[in-house]
DNA sequence: CGAAAGATTATGTACATACATTATTGCCGA
DNA sequence: TCGGCAATAATGTATGTACATAATCTTTCG
C-alpha cells in the first residue's frame, strides 16, 4: 500500500505552493529525468519523511559537509517543492535526532560531531534465557529488611529510609548465569513486602511495576571473588561482566541493583543510537 | 526571561480557540484557584513542552496509568486550551519518545513497557583521560596493510578488500589502560593511508573525518592473556572490558575496532535513553 | 446469526498564515 | 574607530483548515 502515491493529493497540486511553479514532479513515476539535480525525493512515505531522507542522505554521502550551511527552509521548501512547514517539520527531526545543528538568524549546519552513543538494551534476564531456547531458573538466596545506615548505606538515600534487600541467583540450563544483589526503596514501593517472588523474579516484578523516568548504569569488568566463584561456579578470578544500575522515579531512588554475570556466558550487545539512518537503509 | 510570558499571545488569546470559552488561566499569576483539575499548565517554555510535561507527569505519577486510554486531541485541546495540532505534536512527540503508544481511530494509551534501553557515550580515550585531569600518551606499535581473507579475515568484508590494520596503546599518566586493534576499510578510507598518526590518534583521526551511519557493539569481560597482561601492565588474567565496535557507513563497513581496557583503570557509564523525563525534571 | 458494507472516529499529514525570538549585519553617530 | 542601535534574516511556535488513513462500530442483508 503506502509507497506508491503521495499522502493525499491525488494527481494534482492543491494549487497554493510556495510560489515556485509546479515544477518537482514528486510522484515517482513520469518525468524520469527531468531532475537537474539527483536530490529528488523517492515518493515512499509522507513527505516529511522523504525530505528528512533526502537531506540525510546529503550529509551521510557527503554532498553536504559537516560543518557546512544547508539552505534555508524557504529555499529547501523550493527545492523540494513542498511548504515551509513541511521542511521545517523534516529539518527539526533531523536537527532532534542529531544530524543537523540549526540556529536563529544564523541558519541550519550539517553536524561537526554527533552526540555519539551506543544504546545497550535492558532485558530482562529471564527473557534472554528464554530467546536463547534455553530453561530459566532464579533462586531467591537471601532477602531481609534494614533501615539506611544501619548495617548497610545507600548513599543516595536518607539514612533511616527503609530499604529491602535481596539477592538472587539467575540460572541457565541449570548454569547459573549471573547474581544479583539488589536494593529497593520501600518508602516508593512498600507492596514489595508483600511479595514472596515464589514465581515472577524481582526485576520483573518491579518492571512490570513501578515507572521509572531515569536511570544510571555503570559496567565494569572485575575477578571473581571466591565467594562469588563459587555461586557462579567459576574459578576464581574468572572475569565477570558488572553492572551497577540506579532506577529513579519523581527524583527519589526506586531500586539499586548490581549485576555480576559470568564472562564467557554473558555479554551486552547493541547498536548505536542513531536510528534515523539505521531506519532510513543509508 | 523565558518563563513568564506565553509564547506570544501577550495577554489575551487571539480569539479563535477550540471552541471552548477561554476559561483555563494558562498564565501563572492570576485566578489561583479556579484550576478543578491539577493538570494545569506551568507557564514555563513553549506550549507543546508545557503539554508534554503536564501529560509525562500524569503519567509518570500514576495518575494515567500503564496501558490506560488518554483522552483524544479534541479533548485535550479543550482541557488545557490549546488547538489541537500543539495537542497533536505534543502528544506525537511523547509517542516518539516511548511514553505513549497511539493507534488510529483507537486512540492513544500510556506504553505499558518502555523500550528501555540505556545509552553508553562512545567517547575518544583522549578525551576521557584529559577530562581527568590526566596526561593522555598513546603509541603506534603495528600498522600493516593486508588484503581480506589473506592472513586475517573481517567477516563483513569481501574477500581481496584492502584493509589497513593498526595496533595501538593508551596511556593515562604514563601507565596503559587500554589496547587497540583496529581494521580500517580502505576502500572507504583510502586517505587514511597517507596518515602517520604521529600526533592525532586513529580514534580521533576517524571520528573527525569519517562520518557513520550505524554502529555495532558487544561488550564482554575477558581474563587478560599473558600477551595483553603484559601489554597492559596487569597479571595474567587480570578481568579487562572488551568491546568490539563495527561501524558502518552507506551500508558499508567503515572499521572494525576491538578495545581491551584494564577492568579497574576503565569502565563504562551512563543514563537511561529516555531523556524526555530527565529533561522534565521528573 | 454471521459476514459484508458502510458510517464513524481518532490519529496523521500538509499547507497557509501570523507572529515571536534571536542572532547577525550594517549603519550611524560620537 | 568603535560602540550602540536599528534593520534584517533565519528559525520557532501557534492556530485554522482540509483532507487522508486506518480502525472500530453499526447496520444491513443473505
Amino acid at each position: 500500500m503506502q509507497g506508491l502515491a503521495r499522502q493525499g493529493l491525488t494527481g494534482q497540486n492543491r494549487g497554493n505552493g510556495p510560489a515556485s511553479p509546479p515544477e518537482h514532479p514528486l510522484q515517482a513515476g513520469p518525468a524520469p529525468d527531468s531532475a537537474p539535480e539527483d536530490s529528488i525525493l523517492d515518493g515512499r512515505g509522507p513527505l516529511f519523511d522523504q525530505i528528512k531522507r533526502a537531506v540525510a542522505g546529503q550529509i551521510l554521502r557527503g554532498r553536504w559537509q559537516a560543518g557546512q550551511r544547508l539552505p534555508n527552509e524557504a529555499e529547501l521548501s523550493g527545492l523540494y517543492g513542498v511548504s515551509r512547514q513541511t521542511v521545517h517539520k523534516a529539518i527539526a527531526l533531523l536537527a532532534r535526532e542529531g544530524f543537523l545543528v540549526r540556529r536563529r538568524r544564523a541558519g541550519t549546519f550539517v553536524a561537526t560531531s554527533r552526540r555519539d552513543r551506543f544504546a545497550l538494551p535492558i532485558e530482562d534476564i529471564g527473557d534472554v534465557v528464554a530467546r536463547d531456547g534455553r530453561v530459566y531458573e532464579f533462586r531467591i538466596r537471601d532477602r531481609k529488611i534494614f533501615r539506611n545506615g544501619e548495617g548497610l548505606r545507600w548513599p543516595d538515600l536518607p539514612d533511616g529510609t527503609p530499604i529491602l534487600t535481596l539477592e538472587c541467583l539467575h540460572f541457565s540450563d541449570g548454569t547459573p548465569i549471573q547474581h544479583e544483589r539488589r536494593l529497593v526503596n520501600l518508602e516508593v514501593v512498600p507492596e514489595v513486602v508483600d511479595e514472596s517472588f515464589d514465581v515472577v523474579a524481582p526485576s520483573r516484578w518491579l518492571v512490570d511495576r513501578v515507572p521509572w523516568s531515569s536511570a544510571d548504569h555503570t559496567v565494569r569488568a572485575v575477578n571473581a571473588t571466591a565467594e562469588m566463584a563459587a555461586l557462579l561456579g567459576v574459578e576464581a578470578g574468572a572475569a565477570c561482566l558488572s553492572i551497577r544500575r540506579q532506577t529513579m522515579h519523581l527524583s527519589r531512588p526506586v531500586t539499586l541493583v548490581h549485576f555480576l554475570s559470568v564472562g564467557d556466558r554473558f555479554s551486552l550487545s547493541g547498536s548505536s543510537i542513531t536510528d534515523s539512518a539505521t531506519e532510513l537503509n543509508l
